[in-house]
DNA sequence: CCTTAGTCCTGCATGC
DNA sequence: TGCATGCAGGACTAAG
């Protein structure tokens, strides 16, 4: 599923690619993909040039000329390609085809990405947290945030901190020694801090890694990442861990897997009462 | 404030 | 082999 580092590397891709461009024509085959109406969204897109691609969370935003903005949210199964093998042909939902003939097209098997169109007056992504990319800001959000709520739950949670996923999370999480369903107020400050520190090494050195090819993500030319190769614990279950040999373990946490090592990720002891 | 369950979907793994 | 079942999951919503 794509993450932060998945859909920076898209929109890396796409950006000198697209940018400049002006919309010709878009098709949809698959109706609820687009989340707006569709001739409003052909209306606003139509003959229009598109300015910028950037990233905001694990959105793709595609800035038009005239300020109104499209986001691309690509779920599980979401992908953005250049060119279509026959298999993609059965999960095309729509393509945007370009002055210059080019198209790109989105694919999605399962039907959960959604493209959205912004109206310029309207405040974009409002609901979305902080990027996670500097240290100093992830300690401010998480010791802000002194919740019973199970650390892993604030880490994907959007509102809190934007683009991390299940895998991330869960690697984070090991790199700092934290059990995923530890209440976030009683991880120690130590954790907190180191936490804080690997959250924007892992996702830097995924996105150095072109991202994490489990099973759907691909990159815009159908190409596999790299990142996959480095991971610690995610889909690990009963594998030795790489740091002290003991097995992989997988929970349930809020209807998700977890994947954790259980001696480098004790559970913080209760507080003992005097 | 918080959690849980349901919704959307298809491909793949499992079981008999 | 074939058919049924169930599971995975990001974001959102409703209910408790």
């Amino acid at each position: 599923m794509p993450e932060l580092p998945e859909v920076e590397t898209i929109v890396r891709e796409l950006k000198p690619i697209i940018t400049g461009k002006t919309v010709q024509g878009i098709s949809i085959m698959w109706e609820r993909t687009v989340d707006a109406n569709h001739d409003e969204f052909l209306e606003k897109l139509k003959g229009h040039s598109i300015t910028s691609v950037n990233r905001r969370g694990k959105y793709i935003c595609m800035h038009l000329e005239t300020g109104d903005v499209v986001t691309i949210h690509l779920r599980m199964t979401g992908k953005l390609l250049f060119e279509l093998t026959e298999k993609d042909k059965t999960h095309l939902r729509v393509t945007f085809t370009f002055s210059d003939q080019s198209n790109l097209y989105f694919v999605d098997i399962r039907k959960f990405g959604r493209i959205k169109l912004w109206q310029k007056c309207k405040p974009l992504l409002p609901q979305l947290g902080p990027e996670p990319l500097d240290e100093k800001t992830i300690h401010a959000v998480l010791t802000d945030t002194r919740s019973r709520r199970a650390i892993k739950t604030l880490l994907l949670d959007q509102h809190v901190l934007v683009g991390i996923g299940n895998i991330y999370a869960d690697e984070a999480l090991f790199l700092a020694g934290i059990h995923p369903a530890t209440p976030a107020y009683r991880v120690h400050r130590a954790g907190l801090r180191k936490l804080s520190k690997r959250i924007p090494e892992i996702l830097g050195k995924a996105i150095k890694n072109k991202g994490t090819t489990i099973s759907d993500y691909r990159k815009t030319d159908s190409s596999s990442g790299q990142n996959q190769y480095f991971l610690n614990v995610y889909g690990r279950e009963n594998k030795k861990c790489r740091s002290c040999e003991t097995s992989i373990v997988r929970i349930t946490l809020n209807n998700r897997s977890s994947y954790f090592c259980p001696d480098c990720q004790r559970p913080t002891e209760p507080i003992s009462s005097v």
